[in-house]
DNA sequence: GTTAATTGGGCTAGTCTCAGACCATTGATG
DNA sequence: CATCAATGGTCTGAGACTAGCCCAATTAAC
């Protein structure tokens, strides 16, 4: 609450590590966010290097110490590339301690609060949108997707539910910033154990929030959100005293 | 709605510029958000490339074309520095439009999305934290510091007392971002003529914010920052037509 | 089989960025 | 008026990063 809380804010480091580090964090996040699932195959490596806006040389680099940990499996030649092998670990509350030891509790709190923040004002801001018939279709499929999913999709199809909230109001900076929150607590909630009666009620919260988006209601949307935020954020705090 | 959005969301460059861009933006940040107020000085040169995290060479770069573009006035010797020389310039519809023009539609529509579902995000989350009484006698204080404010120093304190909100949750993250959405659209409120009307107007919402923040009510302080913000979105698009 | 297209693998010369050392200037203080 | 601490100004050698080029491997299609 200092005066200067605020040169503290802007005057932060410009950049958070060197291009290769970066460059495996972003891969790493598209991953992990299932945005290239199990199986399927990154672009290849000259469209990958444009996209991110570096060299090819770095984005080699990244991809080798992704190989070699285990999450990719380069392939030469035509229909080649670099295939996703890494399927989340299963749930278990000894990594979820170890996970939050490496992160820390103050990063931790930070990392929920951002989420809930971002999530919240996201869900208000579309459900205070005019929404076209393809996007109402596109949240309700998302809806349904996620309603159907097996326990191996769950997350995934989970994260695509959330996500497309975001997506769906059109604001690409509204977009990274709630996938950049997502992917600062996935390792944690992928470490929380799925039990039915979680997923029942996650499954209630869901349709609420898809319910509340559709009908217009900014205040039910956020509120919808902050339920099911603050749901799992308890349910995280739980596993890590168990 | 693609399918594939996810994809142009997380592959996305991961560097917005090279060193010295990225370092220009930071420090124009902090001074037009009023983090380093005119008269002011920025910290030594070898303090401030290590907060930025770059080289001193890359900064003295920065530095430089700030000073040349009329930002800073740098002095030698001990009681020197770089200080800060910029003062927002008059309001001007006409630069207003310049601003829009050079900014796209697109862009200034996202930032203001993107805006809205921020603060409000954070606004929400601080209502719904139990405030400590430093906490309460800084929002409190920020808010009679805007009330007493001239115009010289309005924009100055209104930022101020905006990002404090974030800045209140605890969350760098929240903070961060917040001053990330506020920059991206304070040349364009800087555009906005002030009158007398609309101030009087901002300072009732300002004090509603404050009020419901206060009175830990969640749903009433993310609809007086809707309120606000759609407001000062209105007044934007009024002065682009006129 | 042969071919051709696609993709990963690797090299090089040049630019950007850095860490650290040293120089130049200023002005409060004794 | 001499001193000295704080600050900007400058240089250098090393390492990171890039653009562009060519090579190697793979496989569908003919």
């Amino acid at each position: 609450m200092d005066e200067s809380a605020r040169l503290m804010t802007v005057l932060r480091p410009v950049r958070a590590g060197n291009a290769f580090e970066e460059t495996v964090e972003r891969l790493l996040q598209a991953i992990k966010l299932g945005v290239v699932p199990p199986g399927d195959k990154l672009p290849p490596e000259r469209e990958l290097a444009v996209r991110l806006g570096i060299s090819r040389v770095t984005l080699r680099e990244a991809i080798r110490a992704l190989s070699e940990a285990g999450y990719l499996d380069v392939r030469r030649g035509r229909y080649g590339g670099a295939f996703v092998t890494y399927v989340p670990p299963k749930p278990d509350a000894g990594d979820l301690r170890q996970a939050v030891k490496e992160m820390g509790m103050a990063e931790l709190s930070d990392a929920l609060t951002f989420r809930l923040a971002v999530e919240c004002g996201a869900a208000q801001v579309l459900a205070g949108t005019e929404l076209t018939e393809e996007q109402r279709a596109v949240l309700a499929r998302r809806l349904s997707d996620l309603d159907r999913a097996g326990l191996e999709d769950y997350r995934r199809l989970d994260t695509a539910f959330h996500l497309s909230i975001a997506e769906l109001t059109g604001s690409t900076l509204l977009a990274t910033t709630c996938a950049d929150a997502r992917s600062r607590v996935s390792d944690l909630l992928n470490a929380i154990p799925m039990l039915q009666v979680n997923l029942d009620h996650a499954a209630i919260q869901h349709r609420a929030i898809a319910e509340a988006i559709l009908a217009g209601d900014p205040d039910a949307a956020r509120r919808a959100v902050a339920e099911h935020l603050e749901g799992t954020a308890a349910l995280l705090r739980a596993f890590l005293l168990s």
